[in-house]
Formats: C-alpha cells, structure tokens, sequence
RNA sequence: GCAGAGGUGGCGGAGCGGUCAAUCGCAUUGGACUGUAAAUCCAACGUCUUCGGACUACACAGGUUCAAAUCCUGUCCUCUGCA
C-alpha cells in the first residue's frame, strides 16, 4: 500500500507496544489480516533503546514485518505512568522525565527526541508528543494540555521538516493528537490550532469514553468538523466493536486498541453467535462446547479449535490458551474493518 | 508395642481460652479492562435469610469454664523414630 493512501480506507491496528502483539508471531499477525500495527516510542526507548534499533535496521527488519508502522509519540505514557502517578517523573514545557521504577533509568522525551526515536524505529507514521491527559479534567488542566499538545506539535512538525526534510524526503507522514478532554470548544480550539500548522493526520487523543464507559461522541465529532476534510482520522484507543461503528459513522478511519489483545488474554472473546457479540470463554458453560468461538469466523483457532479447548488452555494457564484468543479477536477486528470497507 | 508430632472450610496451611464462620495462598464462580507497568485487577466463596441476622461448624464422644478450634479425659485415625 502506498503510504500517501493511509487511512483513505479504514484500518485497524493492534498494539505491539514493544515490537510484538502480545503472544503473537510476525507470521501469526499477518494471518489474521493485520496491514498495520501501533508500536510506542516510550517503550522502545527503554528497549532496545534507538541506536541499537538504528543498528538493528529498525523495528519492521527486526520484527520481519512488512507491513505499516505507526509509532505513538510517548504521550501516552505522559498520562498513564506519570500524571497518573504510577512512575515518578515529571511533565514540564519541555516535555516529559521518566524514572523507570524497574531499572532506575531516568528517560526524557521532547517533542524532538520523540521525533528522532520514532525516526530510528523506522516508523512510516508519526505521532507528534502530547500532553495527554485522563478523565473528568477541570477547565484549567485541559486548557493546559491543550496549549502544551499544540505547542509541542509545532515543534516536532518544525524539527521533521528541518532535519529530516518532512513526508518529501522521507516519505513518511506525520499525526498530530487533538486533545481538549470533554470541552467541545477546548476540542475545537486545538484542532483549529493544529490545521494552522499542517498535518497528514489528526488524531483524537485523551480519553475516548466517559466514565460510564460511553463513547465521547460530541468531542470526537468537535475534532472532525475542525480538521481538513482530506487528511485521515486517526480514533486513538477505540475501541469496543460497536465504538469503531460509531466512530466510523462520523468520519474516523483509523482505529486501534489494547481491548481486543487484552480481552483475548483475559478470556474476553468476541463471537456474531452471541447477541452483543461478547463471549467469556473462561465462563463454565463453555468448558464442554465443542462448537468454534464463532460460527462464522475463518480464523487459525475458529477453523482448528472448539471453545471448550481455548477454554480449557486459558484456565490453566498455557500460554497457547493467550494466542489461540488473541489470534480470534484480532482476526474478528480484521473482518469487522473488511465490513466497513465492503460498505464504502 | 513404646516414644514423639499431628488431625481446621474443595485443597494447602494459620490460629492455640473471648474481638473466629475462622488470616493467607490455591482452586472454584462471576465481573472489569478502550493511543498496554495488565498471562492483570475486583468481588463472592459453611447453610438459610424479610440482608438486621439466624443456624450448624475446627476427627469423634464426653468434661472444665460465664465463654473452647484453642484446656482436660477417652476413642479412632495419620506421620516420624525406636523395637
């Protein structure tokens, strides 16, 4: 696929956070009809670290994949490990310190080292550095956020062009994040911002439900209305099956999620046989159904497997249970994408 | 046969006179998870319940005590050592 083409038609990435999908190999991810996936600068920074990675020849050489990578910025992490409390650290103008509570290593991230490492992981697209945030912001956090992710992604925008020459020289495109917490007018203020500066994408960043666990749909659609029609749309973190619908219906074309690897991992499986397509696979009754997690399915585990033996490998534990489920929920997210792109 | 140690909820294993229906782990049964610190976390887990409680329980049978899983006596089992 040519990259200029990205998000022209929709596409869901799985997580391989550090270079794999969790349980999966290179060979089993392409199995399962995976064009993309996300992995994070953070966590590639901390292992194996961008020189090795550059050494290396990147994270798609490294893995055998040959297929897209977009890499997401550490902004993330910015919320989830230190605003959130769970790493010391500190976020400042800058950008943000990390102390990892595993090693003692002290990592920084600034809107142009974020740049540099995602450079070095060899991604295709890129994620400006943003100051992301969690749920139920007062105003002046958000506002906050807000001026820090606008200011941030002018000057990773400023450092992809003036030292890598931009998408013209390197054929890679670069996403901006949106953020605004749940301030319709915050939302559209940053992504009026963000068009100024320019990008190939925009990204719908912070958090994607409410506490209740519904879809933020009136700030998701704040940053469509607000964004270049023909730039794509990036639904960071979404979502359940029925959250890609929704988001889909207004305008995103790219989507990605922990939900579906970790679900698969906890025994959270998704099946068209089940009325709101959940299936836990670990629940009793299916310990002796023989029948495939889905009927309708063509995956590895639907084509090879019954319920009643993913059943039986994720209740004791086996790391076969984690892949043969990991294998189905992606594949299931696969045709849930072949869908929407059957409907366009 | 003698001498020690011991028998606690599905299992392992605490408790050693009152705050014990009994710490904790495992197992079991539900649930959560949304740009991954997550093969993680939460809850329930004797029986009944009008959710206030009520009842039956710590091998078995007696006993002491206001009060026993905890102390005493006997019985039955288990393990270890010596014969």
């Amino acid at each position: 696929m040519n990259i200029q083409d990205f998000g022209k038609k929709y596409v869901f990435m799985p997580d391989a956070t550090r270079g794999a999908v969790r349980f999966l190999t290179t060979e089993q991810l392409k199995g399962t009809g995976t064009t993309a996936l996300v992995t994070n600068t953070l966590h590639l920074l901390m292992n194996p670290g961008p020189k090795r990675m550059l050494e290396l020849g990147g994270i798609k050489k490294l893995m055998n994949w040959d297929g897209i990578v977009l890499t997401d910025s550490g902004g993330f992490q910015v919320f989830s490990l230190i605003h959130s409390g769970k790493w010391k650290g500190k976020v400042h103008e800058n950008g943000a310190t990390f102390h990892s509570p595993w090693t003692g290593d002290v990592y920084e991230l600034t809107p142009e080292s974020s740049i540099d490492i995602q450079i070095k992981i060899g991604s295709d697209i890129l994620v400006t550095l943003d100051d992301c945030r969690g749920t139920d912001l007062s105003r002046e956090d958000a506002e906050q956020s807000v001026d820090r992710t606008i200011k941030w992604a002018k000057r990773c925008k400023d450092h992809f062009e003036n030292v890598y020459g931009g998408t013209k020289e390197t054929g890679k495109l670069l996403s901006c994040v949106v953020q605004g917490a749940n301030f319709p007018d915050l939302r559209k203020k940053c992504a009026e911002e963000l068009t100024k500066i320019g990008f190939d994408g925009y990204n719908f960043g912070g958090f994607v439900v409410d506490k209740d666990g519904e879809l933020v749909i009136d700030e998701m659609k704040a940053v469509i209305d607000n964004t270049p029609k023909d730039k794509f749309k990036y639904a960071m973190g979404v979502g359940k099956p029925e959250d890609i619908r929704r988001a889909a219906k207004i305008g995103y074309t790219v989507f990605d999620t922990v939900l579906v690897t970790r679900n698969a991992r906890h025994g959270t499986l998704y099946s068209s046989d089940i009325e709101d397509e959940v299936l836990r696979i670990t629940n009793q009754d299916y310990s002796i159904d023989e029948r495939p997690i889905d009927s309708k399915c063509d995956c590895y585990t639907c084509k090879n497997h019954s319920r009643a033996y993913v059943h039986q490998m994720l209740k004791v534990g086996e790391a076969t249970g984690m892949t043969l489920a990991t294998i189905h929920n992606l594949r299931y997210y696969q045709r849930l994408i072949e869908d929407l792109n059957a409907g366009l």
